[in-house]
RNA sequence: GCGGGCGUGGCGGAAAGGCAGACGCGCUGGACUUAGGAUCCAGUGGGGAAUACCCGUGCGAGUUCAACUCUCGCCGCCCGCACCA
């Protein structure tokens, strides 16, 4: 009798929905519990990472829901985004809703293949008009926060998806975070979200979050970039004009021997406009212009610099200082210049001595002196403030704050906090995406679409080019409307939203998804939220994880939710490998999760995926591995099976005291609920977890031997039933079946997880190591409860460890309880 | 350069200062069999005839009765950030 998972897989996925088994009440008086994976784009199959990413959400909710919790799982589709539109431009006559459409269609249907147990009653969209709707809806309310306003600015600009990117979607070397084409700069009009204005929460909120592993809070406290310094005003000679700069060293200001503007400031035109300098500054600032944004920012790039021909006075120290602009000094950070102090940084330090400008000490290491003429390299540490006039003698941050403190008493300066984060960039020049509801009227300027007008509708007929203007551009009807506020003729904004946007709110969504008054029912996401559990890759560990903090706290100052971060625990699942490299088409080395569940069905697939690796490290694939799950499945079957009467039949309670084998048997059922409970919930070790139900299987085997006359029935009844409630998390068909034959009514999904008998693990005998000198030389048996000076004294009586020892003087005897002894002779 | 992670048999991985290598894969042998690429049982870090003994967790020091585990210094690989003023 073969195990046929293709008929066992079938049977229960058909009946789990008929009997709504995974379908979730919006309220309960049991704990409830948010359990949610990130859900998928819909890009045309799953591939082996999702199948990682929803195998371990799945364990997780079952596992919580046999414990008493009231659990919600759901699914649904990232639906907006680029791939849509460009399979139009590229296949032709294919519209990026029916692609879309039609992947979803393939996805969820692997999905219930798997059997994972989401709600599906709870599934939507985010390209359906009910959803993004709300998304149009949210984007009104940070605009009349005033946390949504557009400007113009040098963008982003991805040549090759045609459109512009935020920030966080360059990553490293200056590339796009889809596409890795190089990212351009260009001077656009664009939507922004004010993300900035949460800096500062953003970071320390993170505190909040011991839940979330170290490494993505770094890498987010990295990307918010604070620093603590002072903004100082260098008026500029001969003019009204004033240079301020920002700098984390305010100590360092009588160091000053230049001052640097980047290329492409503001103030540059005006320094220069007249002078004999003119031409050549143009030259440079184009030539700077030229060079693409990882010329720019390598720290490689040879850094140069021309000066301007003005200057500028050094307020405290009242000298006059050359100004200059570098192709290294960017404007979009700080105040988009640098006061050079080349004694003290180690950047300023090789730029002077390559242009000669003076160093000038104004720090002493404590204890010592320097000299600008034989000093190597920028001294950069805290010291001791020096030619610096009425500061001399402070030292470190004594010296910063009385600096800091002298300039906003006199007005030429404050300290200031600056933040490395850049608002966020919502516009997309791109058709399938949600509208940005807003309306361009010559008479009342920008009109927001009143709310009562929701949705502004994506038209579905447009022509897909990948020009750079947006396609809704070139659609006259979608266009053209008349002014919310005047009625009169007006133009509609024809960019639509980032697809980060919609990501960012969905987890409340799933709470309430058809509720049609509003994005969520506010009783229901205060019930569930935060999210208990989140899981997904590390990848978006600034992306979408820093979007959906933003947008917490945002709609938490509109009162429109009750928590202050979304996601209390957050999981990074590593990758799926094969041959030493990330599963990818271009390196031909990608399993289809397909064709695996095909073979040897959903269960081995979870199985495999979940036993080969913990779930944050990376995932090595292995066919053989697969085979090797595949044959356990098979092993349990046949063990379980033929038992299936003998275990029907047997009572249900274990009567009397055990001894033997049938003690032995009880002893290794217990364990494996102790290590399979404690691995998986504290611990996500799904791997130990399910090596140790492999071990009470391997034990079942060695007790299935014993003469039916030595068994106890109710033994064997009691391992059974704990075997297949183990397994139901990791492999629920195979459970549910053998549950059923095993003559269980109701499904296994729906019993309690056991909880294991104290008394029932402990021990007899147990095993104590020998030790001479650290080195394992004997074993003896000793009772279960012997006391340490009871194990000093036995190991010393035994023949063996006195011979070994033979006349050596013992130095110390070390009893560890229960373990081991350990003799130190000399 | 800065920050983080990892380094253990032929392979994936166990071991939260206390018997290194659980569990699985692979391999070897046996049983069953017309057959076995199925199944069951046993063995399996290296050296060694050995249940003796020695060696062994990237390398080198240290702490400890005891170190894969803690500390310090190197080496290698991976990830993130990087002219941030």
């Amino acid at each position: 009798m073969k195990y046929d998972f293709r008929r066992v897989e079938a049977k229960w996925q058909k009946r789990w929905a008929e009997e709504g088994l995974y379908e979730v009440p919006d309220f309960s008086d049991r704990p409830h519990y948010y359990c949610l994976e990130m859900f998928p784009y819909p890009s045309g199959k799953l591939h082996m990472g999702h199948v990682r990413n929803y195998s371990i959400g799945d364990v997780v909710a079952r596992f919580k829901a046999m414990n008493g919790f009231h659990v919600l799982h759901p699914m649904g589709w990232d639906s907006f985004g680029l791939p849509a539109e460009n399979a139009a431009i590229k296949h032709g006559g294919v519209h990026p809703a029916d692609w879309t459409n039609s992947n979803i269609n393939a996805m969820r249907e692997q999905l219930k293949q798997l059997g994972f147990s989401y709600d599906w009653r709870r599934e939507f969209s985010t390209c359906e008009p009910d959803y993004y709707r709300w998304t149009e809806w949210l984007f009104l309310q940070l605009f009349h926060k005033g946390l949504a306003y557009k400007k113009k600015a040098a963008v982003n600009w991805c040549p090759s998806c045609a459109t512009v990117l935020a920030n966080e979607q360059v990553i490293k070397e200056g590339v796009c975070e889809r596409c890795k084409t190089v990212v351009e700069k260009r001077e656009l009009a664009q939507w922004f979200f004010k993300i900035t204005d949460y800096a500062e929460r953003l970071l320390k909120d993170l505190e909040l979050l011991p839940g979330w592993p170290e490494k993505v809070k770094i890498m987010q406290e990295n990307w918010i970039g604070r620093s603590e310094g002072a903004e100082i005003n260098f008026p500029v000679a001969g003019s009204d004009d004033i240079i301020t700069v920002y700098t984390t060293r305010p100590d360092t200001v009588f160091g000053v021997t230049y001052m640097v503007l980047a290329p492409e400031h503001p103030l540059v035109e005006k320094l220069i406009a007249g002078t004999d300098k003119e031409k050549e500054i143009r030259e440079f600032v184009r030539k700077v212009q030229r060079l693409s944004e990882i010329a720019r920012t390598s720290v490689e790039t040879e850094k140069e610099g021309l000066f301007t021909g003005a200057y500028c006075i050094n307020p405290l120290s009242g000298e006059k200082v050359p100004i200059l602009i570098a192709n290294y000094v960017l404007l979009e950070y700080g105040t988009g210049c640098v006061m050079g102090v080349p004694a003290h940084d180690q950047r300023d330090f090789e730029f002077a001595r390559k242009y000669g400008y003076p160093i000038k000490v104004v720090i002493h290491p404590p204890g010592a002196g320097l000299d600008p003429a034989t000093m190597e390299a920028a001294y950069e540490e805290e010291g001791i403030m020096v030619n610096s006039g009425r500061f001399d003698g402070l030292y470190g941050r004594e010296g910063i704050r009385a600096v800091t403190s002298y300039l906003e008493e006199k007005g030429w300066g404050r300290s200031r906090v600056n933040y490395r984060l850049r608002d966020w960039l919502i516009s997309r020049q791109r058709y399938w995406g949600a509208p940005i509801p807003i309306v361009y009227c010559d008479k009342c300027g920008t009109v927001p679409v009143p709310e009562d007008d929701l949705p502004v509708l994506l038209p579905r007929a447009v022509k897909f080019k990948p020009t750079g203007r947006s396609p809704l551009a070139e659609c006259p009807d979608y266009v053209n409307t008349a002014c919310p506020s005047c009625g009169g003729k007006a133009r509609r904004e024809t960019d639509t939203m980032d697809t980060f946007m919609c990501s960012s709110w969905y987890y409340y969504r799933f709470t309430s998804p058809g509720e049609s008054s509003g994005p969520w029912d506010q009783a229901k996401t205060d019930y569930w939220l935060p999210v208990d559990q989140y899981i997904g890759g590390v990848e978006h560990a600034i992306l979408h994880l820093l979007y959906s903090r933003f947008f917490t706290k945002v709609l938490y100052d509109l009162g429109l939710i009750s928590n202050q971060e979304p996601f209390t625990n957050l999981l990074t699942q590593g990758m799926v490998l094969k041959d030493g490299a990330k599963m990818s088409k271009s390196k031909g080395n990608v399993v289809s999760p397909e064709d695996i569940v095909a073979a040897y069905g959903a269960d081995t697939a979870r199985l495999f995926i979940l036993f080969a690796a913990p779930p944050e490290r990376d995932l090595k694939w292995s066919d053989q591995g697969v085979e090797g799950c595949y044959r356990f499945l098979n092993r349990v079957w046949r063990l379980v099976a033929p038992l299936a009467d003998v275990v029907r039949q047997a009572p249900t309670a274990v009567s009397g005291s055990l001894a033997g084998v049938n003690r032995e048997m009880r002893r290794a059922t217990h364990f494996a609920i102790k290590k399979v409970t404690e691995d998986i919930g504290s611990r996500f070790n799904f791997n130990t977890a399910i090596s140790a139900v492999m071990e009470l299987v391997n034990t079942l085997y060695q007790y299935r031997e014993v003469p039916e006359a030595d068994r106890e029935p109710a033994v064997l009844r009691e391992a059974v039933e704990t075997l297949i409630i183990l397994l139901a998390p990791f492999v629920p068909h195979a459970a549910e079946e053998l549950w059923e034959i095993t003559g269980h009514t109701g499904s296994v999904h729906r019993q309690p997880w056991p909880s294991y008998d104290p008394q029932a693990i402990v021990e007899d005998e147990i095993t104590v190591v020998v030790q001479i000198n650290g080195r394992v030389r004997d074993r003896i048996l000793a009772p279960a409860g012997v006391s340490p000076g009871e194990m000093r004294e036995m190991a010393l009586k035994e023949e063996r460890v006195q011979k070994l020892i033979g006349g050596r003087e013992i130095v110390k005897v070390i009893p560890v309880p229960g373990k081991l002894v350990n003799i130190v002779v000399k």
